[in-house]
DNA sequence: GCCGCTCCTTGACGCCGGTCAAGCCGGTTT
DNA sequence: AAACCGGCTTGACCGGCGTCAAGGAGCGGC
C-alpha cells in the first residue's frame, strides 16, 4: 500500500526522516510502502537477505534471536515513531535478528536498493541515516551496561521511568500504561516472567502500583533513588 | 604522526577502509594521525564531544561505561585490526562511553569532519562505513545474547573459542594466549573475577588447562559441545 | 635478601533469580 | 453454567554468582 497523507505526518517523525525537506521525503516515501500486519506476524527471520528497513506507524515490533534450545532473547522492542534495521543496509550475511509483530500495526517498509542509491545522491541523507543508526546504538549500549550492573526490580523502575514521559502526572503521581505482554517486558529485560512478577511486587515498597496493565507511580524521585542510588 | 609506509598494510585492514582504491586510501589517511599511547591512558571520556574515530594498530582498548557508583562496565574491547566509534561519527552528544588503552599501543585516529566531507565526495566510502559499523552492530547484539543465555563457564568458553578459531584441525590441542588481563576478561565477560577464575576451574572438566596467560584447549569439540549443547 | 604491591586463586556464606508447581482470574467456548 | 485456557501471581526450593576474606605467586624497588 502506498503512503498516504494521514501517516506522513508519523513518517516525518521518525529519527531517519526527521527535518528533510517536504519535497524530498515524499519522493523518498513514494519507493516505500506501508504494510499491516496482525499480531505475531513474522517480518523478518535471522538470515534472510537484507531487502527493508522499517518506520513503525503503529503496534510494536520485537528484535529477537533464537537460541539452539529454542527460546528466544529480545535484542529490542520498536514502538510508533520509531525505525529499526537501519544498521542492517550493508549487511551481507542478513539480518542479524528476526522480528515480529507483538501487537496489531502498520509499518513503512524502505527498499535498501533504492535508499542506497538516494544516498549516492543525497549527502544530507547520509548523515541523516548515521544519527538515527546512533540512536539504535546506543539503545544496545544503554540494554549492555543496564542488563550486567542493576536488579531486576532496578531494571523494571528504570523501564517504568522510561515509558512515564508521554503521561500525565496527577498531583504528584504518574500513571504509566504497560505498552505490551508482562512476559515480554521480563525477556526484553532478560528476566523470567516470575521475576519480574516479583520485581513488581517489590516496587511496591517504592510507591508504585500495578493493576492489570495499568502502574501508577507515587512519587517520582523515591522510584528514582531506587533505580540509582547515589 | 603522520601514517608511515609500515602502518598502511594495517590499515588497509580496517574493515572501514578495506578494498579501497590504494590512492583513495592514501589521501584519506592524509587526514589522519597515529598515536602512540602508553598503557591506561585515557582515548576519550564519555560526552565528550566527537573529534575522531579510530583504527587500532596494535595493543588494546577498552570501552566502557562508568556508573554512579564507580565501578565500570565495559561495553567492548578492541584489537590490531579492528576500528572503533565510527558509531558516534554522528552523536551530537558526543561519546556515548569513554575509551582507554589497556595495553601500550599505537591508534589511526581519523578526524570526522574530514571524513564527512570525503563521505559527501565518495559514495562508496559510505556503503564501506556502514559495512564496518554493521561489524560492531553485530558483535553488541551477539553480546547481549550471550550475556543473559550463558552461565559464566560457558562465556569463558565461547571467549576461549574466539580466539582460536582460524588455528588448527580438529582432534589436536589448541593453545590459546589470552589477549589481556584477565580482570578485565571477566569484566567484559560480564562477571566478577572470582567467578571468572571459577568459571576456568570448572572448564578443566572439558579439556581446558590455563597456566598464567596461557590456555590449552585439548579437544576442540569438547568445548564447543559445552558452550552450546544441542 | 626483605618489603610492598598487584594479580590471581580458593574457601565460606548469603542472596538473587531460575525452576517447578499450584492457584487465581478474565475471557471464550460448548 | 460448566469447562477450558492463557496470562499472571505466589510459594518452595535450589543453584549460580557476588561478596568478603585469606593466602599464594610473581615482580620491581630499596
Amino acid at each position: 500500500m502506498a503512503v498516504g497523507d494521514d501517516d506522513l505526518a508519523t513518517v516525518r517523525q521518525l529519527p531517519i526522516f526527521r527535518g528533510l525537506a517536504p519535497d524530498a521525503l515524499r519522493s523518498l516515501v513514494k519507493d516505500a510502502e506501508v504494510l499491516a500486519y496482525s499480531k505475531r506476524t513474522a517480518i523478518f527471520e535471522q538470515g534472510d537477505r537484507v531487502t527493508h528497513f522499517f518506520g513503525v506507524l503503529s503496534g510494536w515490533v520485537k528484535l529477537y534471536r533464537l537460541r539452539p534450545d529454542g527460546s528466544e532473547v529480545i535484542i529490542e522492542v520498536f514502538g510508533p515513531g520509531e525505525s529499526f534495521a537501519e544498521g542492517a543496509i550493508c549487511m551481507p550475511d542478513g539480518y542479524p535478528v528476526s522480528a515480529e509483530m507483538v501487537e496489531r500495526g502498520r509499518l513503512l517498509a524502505v527498499p535498501v536498493a533504492a535508499y542506497i542509491d538516494r544516498l549516492r545522491e543525497d549527502p544530507d541523507m547520509v548523515v541523516r541515516t548515521f544519527a538515527s543508526l546512533a540512536v539504535n546504538l546506543k539503545r544496545l549500549v544503554s540494554r549492555i551496561e543496564t542488563a550486567s550492573s542493576l536488579t531486576s526490580s532496578q531494571r523494571v523502575g528504570a523501564f517504568l521511568l522510561h515509558f512515564c514521559a508521554p503521561s500525565r502526572p496527577y498531583g504528584s503521581a504518574v500513571d504509566v500504561q504497560l505498552p505490551y505482554d508482562k512476559k515480554l517486558i521480563a525477556n526484553r529485560l532478560g528476566m523470567k516472567p516470575e521475576t519480574f512478577s516479583r520485581a513488581l511486587a517489590q516496587l511496591r515498597n517504592h510507591g508504585v502500583t500495578v493493576q492489570g496493565g495499568n502502574a501508577r507511580i507515587a512519587d517520582l524521585a523515591l522510584l528514582r533513588r531506587h533505580v540509582s542510588p547515589d
